[in-house]
DNA sequence: CGTGAAACAGATGCGGC
DNA sequence: GCCGCATCTGTTTCACG
């Protein structure tokens, strides 16, 4: 991807519409404009521009996975044997579902990732019969959060 | 929270409505009723009960960090203190705006952060002067992440 | 549950300053 | 850049099957 980012300038307005997008995808841009004290048509325009640089990345329903019965969030550190390249071992992890998140990270692991399961049974399952059949994997360690204290994004 | 998640039912249409929306939160409600060939009432009043089952936990925009110049994300493994409570350290841990997740995790360390910075300059002050001045905070281990190669939400 | 119609509200494009 | 206006599109409610 390449934008153009050079002549990227952000003022306080472009500010406060992301801020108020940032917690509400679906906030009416009008209501916004009322808020901030400027017309729709100009936030229209600023949003057109903040998209065509790139700093718009898209929009996201949010899912409460608790209530889906997903209560058990883990970070597992995965150790791939010399010969494995990390994109093979990515691509196998893009098939399994449960895999939210995939680093790939300085320090003891190769790769870092982040997995959502129904409960410590079923982790033990995208661990046992997922993560460690995959080719190359050697060894893990899991880290299960017991609680996520602070989600947020990017300060703006 | 609790919501009565005992009686949620999701059925096919269901999943594609929220399909379509965990992919942009800001897709017209009518264009998936046209979509999946339903009106866009029925749609409307779906959306209504999922939000009242609390499975529907808001919307966010998405922006793209890397066209603001920050480039350089790290997982951070923080010990504390066996007199430090972890919830006081999180609050302190919420006070820097880098730190964009923060979860209490079984294993080696208290607490497992995620922070986003400008370039590894950044990071190294979050590190010194933010993260290892909070009181309890004994010894921290960092994780470059080189890459970030999967990033989405559970699977519907 | 679903539908279509009606009333309301927001999105979008354009000329003008 | 911003504004106001006109038009189009989407949202929301409701009575009914």
């Amino acid at each position: 991807m390449k934008f153009n980012n050079e002549k990227l300038k952000i003022d306080g307005i472009d500010k406060k519409i992301l801020r108020f997008l940032m917690a509400d995808a679906r906030k009416p841009v009008l209501e916004i404009a009322r808020s901030i004290g400027i017309s729709g048509a100009a936030i229209h325009q600023r949003l057109r521009k903040l998209e065509a640089s790139g700093l718009l990345a898209g929009s996201k329903f949010v899912i409460n996975a608790k209530v889906m019965g997903y209560t058990t969030m883990a970070y597992v550190g995965i150790y791939l044997d010399k010969a494995m390249s990390n994109p093979v071992a990515v691509k196998q992890l893009e098939k399994v579902p449960e895999v939210l998140e995939c680093h790939y990270t300085t320090g003891d692991w190769s790769i870092l990732v982040k997995v959502l399961c129904r409960d410590n049974e079923h982790l033990m399952q995208v661990l046992n019969n997922e993560i460690q059949q995959i080719e190359g994997v050697s060894r893990t360690e899991t880290f299960i959060s017991l609680a996520q204290q602070i989600d947020r994004q990017i300060t703006i």
